[in-house]
DNA sequence: GGGAGCATGTAACGGGTTACATGATTGG
DNA sequence: CCAATCATGTAACCCGTTACATGCTCCC
């Protein structure tokens, strides 16, 4: 029933359909699961990967729509998956929406920067740790990331491109951490220095 | 009537909540209007600034909480402002939120990066022009937040930190966008180069 | 036996947005 | 005179989450 020909305007869908339908543009067909997996092995590492339950109802979408369609693949007997592969009308209607819809500023809610925002209601100790905690977290995500890079499942050019911009871009999350420990410190022995001289 | 004496439990309220709360944190009455400056010059580098709307509605839930309390001035007959202060109750709370709540990871949704993991669906010159705005954009975004830093507004030490912290991200921001774009030449280049020889 | 991973979904909830509504003042 | 800024709010909408429900297989 792949219908809808050339011609109908795009439907306005929220970012997260187009991801996921960008995730199925790539040749192969995938279940639900699978995508849930590879946004956590890519995506994730600068656009958020969604919830599964949202995966799932943003496929039905997109197969209402006529942007994909689904098979069920009884591989090990009893054992059903639904499988979706993009169809012409959902690659145009992806590609139309790729160039006619800008991609806006980047969205940062960075939990760690505000906590110390307000750090005046905050002991040094509690600063600090979440503070190393945080410099932890983007160390061990830049690991990730060269571990997704040198997977074979990122063989695909832009792919691999957005994957290096990552591991840039967690490389300096985790430098600025220390920088801003560094200033952290120099502020609290300032601010000690005051009150003892 | 402040009451909620210690020792009550902290009522569940989302991060924006506690960051308008902290907003009130720092010494001074401020309007709604107030605050949504205040967060556009400020918040905004680095936690997203919320809509109007938003903050109007979370001033009226802090108040029926007993965490902020607000009184109309009417400074120049017939305009009405409604300023808020926090109360000792929401200072209390406020600090406890940030001593029991961890940061969690930072939320990153970097549009420009979708568009380019999806650059197999895109027309060279389309993606260099999005990467090159990008470019523009975050470079702008740090020329403001270097004026934010001059302007004596922020002279408490803990923004002034995080808005260092700030204009290192948005210079990464930039020169990460200068990088991809490079490697984007190299991409076609060499995809160029197989097509052609 | 039980936990982890595979696999798919539904339902409730609420956070946060845009659009709408209103109206005064200031400056070009 | 009109646009911008000041100033406060309501209502509709829906994106996206968590929690719930189900059941299989593999491995320790």
């Amino acid at each position: 029933m792949e219908a809808t020909m050339t011609g109908d305007p795009l439907p306005k869908l929220p970012a997260t359909a187009w991801a996921v339908l960008g995730l199925l543009s790539f040749p192969g067909e995938r279940s639900g699961y699978d995508l849930k997996k590879w946004a956590d092995a890519s995506l994730r590492f600068f656009y958020w990967s969604p919830a599964l339950s949202q995966i799932y109802s943003e496929l039905k979408r997109l197969e209402q729509l006529g942007f994909a369609v689904s098979r069920i693949a009884s591989q090990d007997e009893l054992r059903n998956k639904r499988l979706y592969r993009i169809t012409d009308s959902g690659q145009e209607a992806l590609a139309t929406w790729a160039r006619e819809t800008p991609a806006g500023p980047p969205v940062l809610k960075h939990g760690v920067a505000l906590r110390v925002w307000l750090g005046h209601l905050s002991e040094p100790e509690e600063l600090r740790k979440t503070l190393v905690e945080h410099r932890d977290y983007a160390a061990s995500t830049l690991v990730e990331v060269r571990a997704s890079e040198d997977s074979a499942q990122d063989r695909w050019p832009f792919p691999a491109l957005v994957l290096k911009w990552s591991e840039r871009y967690w490389q300096a999350e985790r430098d600025l951490a220390d920088g801003m420990l560094a200033d952290l410190e120099d502020l609290y022995r300032k601010q000690g220095g005051e009150a003892a001289g």
